[in-house]
This record gives C-alpha cells, sequence and structure tokens, in this order.
RNA sequence: GGUCCCGUAGCUCAGUUGGAUAGAGCAACAGCCUUCUAAGCUGUGGGUCGCGCGUUCGAAUCGCGCCGGGAUCACCA
C-alpha cells in the first residue's frame, strides 16, 4: 500500500534529518483537500518538536526526502504546517490497470476465524412488520454483506418472538370476533390479519378499561380486572401447559404470520441462515440461571424469585426467574445466546436491535460475564436510532405505523410513475417494466434508509414521498445505467478495454485523476464499513463516486474523443466505476438495473 | 431524579485517529439537451457547528458545566 510506504519513509526522513526514531501511525496523513495540488497531504506541526524548525521548513525538508526516496511521488508542496504530496501518472494508471478489470475489487481476503452470528429482524408474530422493522432489516442485511466483503464468515439468524401474552391477544380476539376467517378467504396476507385482531382486542379491552372505571374502579384495577385481560392470561396458561385447541389455533396463526413476513422479507430482499424461535429456546436460560444458582454467582430471595446483583457494576439488581420459576425476557436472551455459541462458535455474537434496549445487551453482557461465560466479551450491540414522524413515535396499537408492505407497494408506484413520466419505459416488457421499477422503487427506499448513521435517530415524513434526485438510490443507479449504456456502444463500436496498456498516456486531466482516486479509496470505505459497522460509510462513498463520475461523464467525452489513447483510458475508468457502484450497492442489499 | 444517546444551512443529512476557507441533497433563483441516457451538469443565495469555559500550535470533533430533544431505569418483550 502507498501509504503505508510513504508513512514508512516519513519515519525514515525524521530519523536522518532529526535523528529522531518515531512511529508511523504517530504521523498524521490524510488526502488532499480538493482545491490543493496533491494526493495525499502530511500535517507536520506534531514533527516540529523533533526538527526544531518552522513547520514550512520541515515540511520541505520532509518532502524533498520523499521525493527522492518514494518513486511514486513526483512532487510537492508546502503551504503552512501541510506537506502536500503529488503521485505521478504512472501510478495511478498502474492502479487502474491493475484493478479496473477485477470484479472483485474492495472485497477483502478471507480471515479464516471462526464466523460472526448476526442477529436481525426479530419480529413478533402478532403484528406485521413496519418502518422500524425495516431499518432493521436493511441495516442487518447490509452489516452482513459488509462484514463478508472483510472478510468474515457470516451466519445471519433471526430469533422469532412468537410466544407471550401479545400473541394470546391476538389469539383471543380472533376466537370471539373471528368468524373462522382465514387469509385464503379473506385474501389478506396473514401478518396483516392477525395484526387486525391485535389492533381489534386492544380496542375492547380498553372499552372495558372504560365501563369499569366509569363503575367506581382505578384505572390501574381496571386494567388489571378487565375479562379480556384475564382471558388472554388464561390462554397463555393454557399454551405453557400444552392445551391441545390453543396449541392448535396458536400454530394456525403462527403460520399465517409466517407466511406474510415472507412475502415481506421476499420483496424487501432480506434473508437468513438460521431462524430460533423463542418458543424452542425460552427454557434453556433457566439452566444456565440454575447452574449459576449452584455456583453463588446469583442470588434467590425469600418468595424464591431469583436476581443477578450488578450493584457493584454500576447498575442495578436484575430478575432473572420469577417466584413461580418461569423466565422473563432476560432469561431467554441468556439461553439463545448460550444455545448460540454452542451452535457455531463465533468469534463475535452481533445483535441488532433498537436503541431501547442498550440497558437490556448491557446487562445480558454483564450477567453472562458474570456466569463466567467468555464469550459474553463477544456480544455486539448494533443500537440503531428509533424511526420518528412528523408526529412523533410510531405505535402499532394506535394505527400511526407506517406498515412495511404498504411502503414499498407505494415505493413501487412512485417508481413506475416516474419512469412513465420520463418516457422510459416504453420499450420495456411489462415483466422488465416491472422489475426495474421494483429495482427503482426499493432503492430509494433503502439508499435513504442507510445512508443515515445507524446510531442516529431519524425523521420520515409519509406525506412526502422519498426523493428520486440528487443524493438518492435512483441517483446512483442511473449512473450505473448510463455506464453500461456507454460500454456497451463501445463493445458494439470494436473497443477492447479489459486489458489496457495505460503507459506513455498523455498527463491525467485532473477530472480523469479525481474519479481514480475516489476508486482507490474504495477499500478503505470497506473496511471502514466493517470496522464501525457502518453502512452509510459505504452510501456515502458510493454517492461520492457517482456524483464525481457524473461531472467527468458530462465535461469530458469518452467515445467521442479522438485520441485513442484517451478514449481507452476513459472506457477504463468508466467500467470500473460501474464495477464499484455494482459491489457498492450490493454491500447495502441495492440492486443496480442495466438500463433505466 | 440516575444512566445513555442526539443537537451542524429553512428541511433531510455528511464531516476520518483533533488539521487548511465547515460540505452535499431537497426547497428557491439563474443557466446547459442538432453531441456517449437531462433520474444529469454548472452557478447564486443561505451557518453564532445549541450556549459557555477549558485542553491544544490548531476544536464541529476531546474534557467539564449548562440549555433543548429522545431513550431507558418492569416479576413486558
Amino acid at each position: 500500500m502507498i501509504e503505508e510506504k510513504i508513512l514508512r519513509m516519513t519515519c525514515e526522513a525524521v530519523q536522518q534529518l532529526y535523528g529522531q526514531v518515531i512511529k508511523p501511525e504517530s504521523i498524521g496523513m490524510e488526502t488532499t483537500k480538493k482545491e490543493i495540488t496533491g494526493d495525499f497531504t502530511i500535517v507536520v506541526f506534531s514533527l516540529l518538536k523533533m526538527s526544531r524548525k518552522s513547520p514550512e521548513a520541515t515540511a520541505g525538508e520532509i518532502g524533498a526526502f520523499l521525493k527522492v526516496n518514494v518513486s511514486e511521488i513526483s512532487e510537492f508542496n508546502v503551504i503552512k504546517g501541510f506537506l502536500n504530496l503529488v503521485l505521478s501518472d504512472d501510478f495511478w494508471t498502474g492502479f487502474l490497470a491493475s484493478n479496473g478489470s477485477r470484479a472483485d475489487f474492495g472485497i477483502q481476503e478471507k480471515r479464516g476465524e471462526a464466523p460472526i452470528v448476526l442477529e436481525y429482524s426479530s419480529p413478533n408474530t402478532n403484528k406485521p412488520l413496519h418502518l422500524g422493522h425495516i431499518r432493521n432489516n436493511l441495516l442487518g442485511y447490509s452489516l452482513a454483506e459488509i462484514l463478508k466483503a472483510n472478510g468474515h464468515e457470516v451466519v445471519k439468524v433471526n430469533l422469532v418472538n412468537d410466544r407471550g401474552i401479545h400473541i394470546c391477544k391476538s389469539m383471543l380476539a380472533y376466537m370471539k370476533w373471528g368468524n373462522g376467517e382465514t387469509p385464503e378467504s379473506t385474501g389478506e396476507k396473514g401478518d396483516h390479519l392477525i395484526g387486525r385482531y391485535y389492533v381489534l382486542f386492544d380496542k375492547e379491552y380498553k372499552a372495558e378499561i372504560r365501563d369499569l372505571m366509569e363503575k367506581g374502579l382505578s384505572e390501574e384495577a381496571a386494567s388489571r380486572q378487565a375479562p379480556l385481560i384475564t382471558e388472554a392470561q388464561e390462554i397463555l396458561r393454557k399454551w405453557e401447559a400444552k392445551d391441545a385447541e390453543v396449541l392448535q389455533l396458536w400454530k394456525t396463526m403462527n403460520g399465517w404470520a409466517y407466511d406474510g413476513f415472507d412475502l415481506t422479507y421476499r420483496r424487501l430482499g432480506v434473508d437468513f441462515d438460521k431462524i430460533y424461535y423463542e418458543s424452542e429456546t425460552y427454557l434453556l436460560g433457566k439452566e444456565l440461571v440454575m447452574e449459576g444458582l449452584g455456583s453463588e454467582r446469583l442470588v434467590r430471595k425469600d418468595d424464591g424469585s431469583v436476581w443477578a446483583d450488578l450493584r457493584d457494576e454500576g447498575l442495578d439488581e436484575k430478575l432473572l426467574l420469577r417466584a413461580d420459576g418461569t423466565s422473563v425476557y432476560m432469561t431467554q436472551d441468556l439461553g439463545t445466546a448460550q444455545l448460540r455459541y454452542e451452535d457455531y462458535h463465533p468469534s463475535a455474537m452481533i445483535y441488532v436491535v433498537g436503541n431501547e434496549q442498550n440497558y437490556h445487551f448491557d446487562v445480558l453482557k454483564k450477567v453472562l460475564s458474570k456466569l463466567g461465560k467468555t464469550f459474553a466479551g463477544h456480544v455486539y450491540h448494533l443500537s440503531y436510532g428509533m424511526v420518528e414522524l412528523p408526529l412523533g413515535k410510531m405505535k402499532s396499537r394506535e394505527g400511526t405505523v407506517v406498515d412495511a408492505d404498504d411502503l414499498m407497494e407505494e415505493m413501487f408506484s412512485t417508481a413506475a410513475a416516474m419512469t412513465r413520466e420520463l418516457g422510459k419505459a416504453s420499450e420495456l416488457s411489462e415483466e422488465d417494466a416491472d422489475k426495474l421499477f421494483n429495482t427503482i422503487g426499493l432503492g430509494a427506499l433503502k439508499y435513504f434508509i442507510l445512508k443515515v448513521d445507524p446510531k442516529k435517530n431519524m425523521m420520515f415524513d409519509p406525506a412526502e414521498s422519498i426523493d428520486f434526485n440528487g443524493n438518492t438510490g435512483p441517483f446512483i443507479q442511473y449512473t450505473y445505467a448510463r455506464i453500461q449504456s456507454l460500454l456497451s456502444k463501445a463493445a458494439l463500436a470494436g473497443y477492447q478495454w479489459e486489458q489496457p496498456v495505460l503507459s506513455g498516456q498523455p498527463s491525467l486531466l485532473l477530472l480523469e485523476k479525481e474519479i481514480i482516486k475516489r476508486l482507490f479509496l474504495f477499500d478503505e470505505a470497506v473496511i471502514q464499513a466493517g470496522r464501525e459497522m457502518n453502512p452509510a460509510v459505504i452510501a456515502n462513498y458510493v454517492y461520492d463516486l457517482a456524483k464525481g463520475y457524473n461531472q467527468f461523464y458530462q465535461e469530458l467525452p469518452v467515445l467521442k474523443e479522438e485520441d485513442t489513447a484517451k478514449v481507452l483510458l476513459r472506457l477504463c475508468i468508466t467500467d470500473f466505476v460501474g464495477k464499484t457502484i455494482k459491489t457498492s450497492m450490493k454491500l447495502l442489499g441495492i440492486m443496480v438495473p442495466p438500463r433505466m
């Protein structure tokens, strides 16, 4: 790597000129700002105490040394304490020639380590997926792609929350008012059908509470005594007792939910290597807790409940088993963590879960480590911010949610309308057109969500449709499509640019060099995105790349250029940009169209 | 109240381990299609980087204190 070489030789310069030994990491180097001549810039302020000279003199001396000792450096200039290095055209064209036709540029070598288990999605079977789940799913899928590109093996897992009182609420409402309807009989997606009964339950339950309060009960007593809630609790008890009738309905309704989820996942383009069900894992945590109790790492209170005491670690006491011996959410997560460890012996366990559960994961890690689990240190919570609406938070029971299926359908129709308006759909078969609209609509949605730093809350206004111009998915897709069009014309004209001889070119123009430099930085973007577990790094990178290429495309002729050497150089750049856009978008889980 | 996160242009967001004159897009305005796809390109206007103090040659970035917004602190998941 050229950066490492420059840093190494800078250390050498400091040693020879000033007699001091320093480490490469201590040198500040960055890419040169656009307005200034240069490719890399070394900031020399930190070296002044060794040189005991002015910033300008120090930068000048080091620059002169580097120019002599690093063959790739063709010239340099100094502005205050900034040493701007210019690499030779041969370096850049050499980079282009050796990487430009690689389809796997940016993909790092396999590490051969234990896999990373990545959990994402984790839906409840009592309601359909909404915009918050979309953010989760897109982050999870993209992160998996990014980690793979960083040489990791990744196991994508989904933990389905298929049991608990909330499921019983939908079941009860269905038993009372369902009239035996099914997804087949109503033509409704199963998850939506179930969600309807969940909302209905809440409505009727609230009505009961109101009635009871009018009869003089406190709100708390009313919400505890309302017949609907006690009936739902009874169903939960029956479920845990494996009551045949309840189990049958539970299986049927969960089946409807899974069919619905499958459709949503398929359309969204996400998938999983393994699915865990809480109904199959919720008992496992108990064993762990009992073990911990035996080795006196946990404490049992007088009523029989079991707790982890985390007060010496700045947290509170945390309940792990109720007095009646049943387990809570934390207990389940202890169990699934253990199970995953046994299944894969992973090098890391990543959970893509909203930031509302930060505390939960702090506790989870501490309890695991209290239980002596060495893998506690490998648990990483990828905590992402909420998607906020102009009116505030989404609440599924109050109907203020942006439904995942509706949103995707809306993106599809917007894409269709816009494409038709631009007159670009006329030559396509209906099938190809639908495919294109799907690619563009989903591209807009996915990019809109992934370009934002995961840890930040983000705003979504349903009244304003997601843009297709500017810093958007379709902008990048369009750049790609235009590149493909140009390349196929070039191929028809008989050009061959796959194995170009690029030495002896006329000197690179600024726009040519800038786009090559941008391509050069892709490796670093992939590595940074992986290190920070942040798809937005890739999104921002690919936008800059597309933006830079569009300038290039606008200003410089490719096929109409008279100098054949230039034509080949620009085709080579064009192809390379296309490949890198495609790879970047793949890391985001976004498709790229051959034409649009 | 305790803990954690966030605060950058009218709006949505970028801004590398602290570096040069804080950047994009949208919206507004003005240009560019007889020339490789105008979902594009170029230009103009728009900023007390929430406020203050500190560390530093240098702070949007690090530390402390305020102000504002959010999350969480369940025998819910």
